[in-house]
RNA sequence: GCCGCUUUAGCUCAGAGGUAGAGCAACGCUUUCGUAAAGCGUGGGUCAAGGGUUCGAAUCCCUUAAGCGGCUCCA
């Protein structure tokens, strides 16, 4: 643990103290340090709400201020149970209702280990440590919100009102801090992308359902057109496939039913809606049948592998032309839950820069390698570096995963051996694999610190087999082919809504929806000023020229705003000159420039897609 | 889906039981301007939706929806 999490965590502990000097009757669950401070989760019938935490807070001001030590205390496993079942952990005394948190907590822990407890002032915890020497070293610390969390995490278990706070040593960090969050939140995707008018998520359409706005689209165009130039180069060849699929191809593929409940439930045909009328079959079983799937019919498709797979197999395969590669900006559509979709972070419909290789089995490190530099190739040229690997193995539930264990276990050795020799530093984590295979993602941090999955390369041994899929070998032999998924964006939505927080919405001249604004100083350079828009476009540059009736200073602050990488002002001077005086947004005042000079440095930092 | 909070003009927000307001944006007119906001004027709202309490509801209560913060799940 960190100083700075140590000191955050003694926080939570002065914070469990107030909380209990306002409501004696809490019970606490756990209180650890996280990413931007600290939280406690507790049980407690009043709903606290920010208009709480002024007092909180003052409770927690004077626990400081009295400098209690932390003590640590080392304790035999039956002493806690019995202080737990007086109520005493995670309390300020005994109390007639057990500290039921604290004593599963305690149950929890392995035999070998040892019960530490901590103590300030009355506040007694059951604790790991470490933690500071007394509460006066908490300079500084302040609760920030308030939201709920199931206990372990786990939704069959109780609902927890979570309390967090952030804290530091002195009060001026904590201010900056404040101050950088504000700050973060200005680069907020869902903020900027409505202010630059990239996306919209538009009710009527329907939830979690984006519309691309013409100056989101420019940008979503030019990271394909860069993607598709490395793909080119890497040997993959581009297919298309539909929205919709049979339910029977997702029967073979396993997403029905293994990936059931993510999935917009079953659209059925017309004649078995007319036929199942003939029956008599009133609403609610109708329903049950479509959803069960007992109706035939269709489902938006979850994923594209299925329709990849139908792809490889619509011919006999040679070992000569392994490996396949093929590939598909491809919209699928996944039935979130209401309460978890965000932003262009989390929708129920988005669009994968998927591809799916189809090799033999020596070639899957070649090719998991070449994934792996593809990703980073792609986060490096935008700038992502601060992003972390993960490799997610199959979690201990086995019904969630498709597939024999011998081929899992294969899957997630080569997995691990291609990341190695890639040289990436990564995390083992499991229960993070896909239904059909383990995968190697690429995590990045959106503004307010939130980690979400971009790129992500997948091994499966499973889909083939699902799919009867097989390739002639040299020996004249059928053999079976593995199946490596690969989206080095994730999705294109969330790409975006990382890329706009990356930049706080000031994107490269390259990915810049608009490039060059034209500001002519009065009406009298309206043609001129037209003349050299249209000049400019000629060189592929996406140009406009505001035509408003406004001062020089206004335009400026109004491209400014708009985040315009350039604009060039027109007056007498540049009209009789055939110049364009130049500003950039990142450099300021260039000085006049000859228009086809000015074009030509443009068009070369487009080309060079500089950032 | 669950818990909490929120929802008033395109955007940001005031309005706390007596029948809706500001700034910015939009539109019009005047001004024709040299590196981050010229001046004046005009239009715009079934106060998220539905129900209830009340003589009277943006305001109080209930239900629903969406957004936000989390949890679980995921690109």
């Amino acid at each position: 643990m960190t100083e700075l999490e140590t000191l955050r965590h003694s926080a939570a502990h002065i914070l469990a103290t107030a909380l209990l000097e306002i409501w004696p009757e809490a019970q606490l669950a756990a209180g650890p340090p996280v990413e931007n401070g600290f939280y406690y989760d507790v049980s407690l019938p009043h709903r606290i709400s920010p208009e709480d935490f002024p007092r909180i807070e003052e409770e927690m001001r004077r626990i400081v201020h009295a400098g209690q030590p932390f003590v640590r205390i080392q304790t035999g496993r039956q002493e806690a149970e019995k202080l737990a079942l007086r109520g005493r952990l995670g309390a300020l005394t005994e109390r007639p209702v057990p500290s039921e948190f604290k004593l599963d907590i305690l149950r929890g822990i392995p035999d070998e280990e040892a019960i530490t407890l901590y103590q300030n002032g009355e506040f007694l915890d059951l604790c790991a440590g470490p933690h500071v020497k007394s509460t006066a070293s908490v300079g500084a610390i302040r609760l920030t919100h308030v939201a709920s969390a199931y206990y372990r995490g786990d939704d069959n278990n109780p609902q927890l009102q979570r309390v967090y706070g952030t804290a530091f040593s002195t009060e001026r960090e904590l201010e900056e801090h404040m101050a950088r969050q504000e700050e973060a939140k200005k680069r907020d995707h869902r903020k900027l992308g409505r202010e630059l008018e990239l996306f919209c998520l538009d009710e009527a359409v329907g939830v979690g359902l984006p519309l691309w706005l013409p100056r989101g689209a420019v940008i979503r165009q030019e990271l394909q057109a860069f993607l598709g130039d490395l793909l080119a180069k890497q040997g993959y060849e581009t297919v298309f496939t539909p929205h919709i699929g049979e339910l029977g191809l997702y029967r073979t593929s396993g997403h029905f039913p293994f990936y059931q409940e993510s999935q917009y439930p079953p659209i059925p045909e017309p004649t078995a809606w007319e036929s199942l009328e003939r029956e008599g079959c009133r609403c609610a079983e109708y329903a049950d049948r479509v959803k069960s799937g007992l109706v035939g019919g269709y489902l938006l498709k979850p994923m594209n592998c299925p329709m990849h797979a139908r792809i490889f197999a619509s011919r006999p395969r040679s070992y000569r032309e392994l490996p396949v590669r093929l590939a598909e900006f491809g919209t699928v559509y996944r039935w979130e839950k209401s309460g978890e979709l965000g932003g262009m972070t989390r929708l129920r419909g988005f669009t994968q820069d998927d591809a799916h290789i189809f090799c033999s089995e020596s070639q899957i490190e070649d090719e998991v390698r070449g994934c792996l530099e593809l990703v980073r190739t792609v986060l490096s040229a935008l700038d992502l570096r601060d992003c972390r690997v993960r490799l997610g193995l199959r979690g201990p539930d086995l019904q969630k995963y498709i597939g024999e264990p011998a081929l899992w276990e294969k899957a997630e050795a080569a997995l691990a051996s291609a990341i190695r020799q890639a040289g990436l530093a990564f995390t083992q984590e499991e229960g993070e694999a896909a239904f059909y295979g383990p995968k190697i993602d690429f995590l990045v941090r959106d503004c307010l610190g939130r980690e979400w999955q971009l790129g992500t390369v997948q091994l499966d041994y499973n889909l083939p087999v699902r799919f009867g899929l097989s390739f002639t070998g040299a020996d004249n032999r059928e053999h079976r082919p593995v199946m490596i998924h690969r989206a080095p964006f994730g999705s294109l939505e969330r790409f975006l809504a990382i890329l706009i927080e990356h930049f706080g919405g000031d994107f490269p001249v390259w990915l810049a929806p608009e490039q060059v604004r034209i500001l002519p100083i009065s009406d009298q350079q309206l043609d001129y000023a037209r003349e050299a828009a249209a000049a400019l476009r000629h060189r592929r540059l996406r140009v406009s020229v505001d035509e408003k009736n406004e001062t020089l200073n206004a335009k400026i602050r109004i491209a400014e705003k708009q985040k315009i990488p350039y604009m060039a002002v027109i007056g007498k001077n540049e009209q009789s000159t055939k110049t364009l005086s130049v500003r950039s947004r990142r450099r300021g005042n260039l000085g006049a420039m000859d228009l086809m000079a000015f074009a030509e440095q443009v068009d070369d930092e487009v080309s060079s897609r500089s950032l």
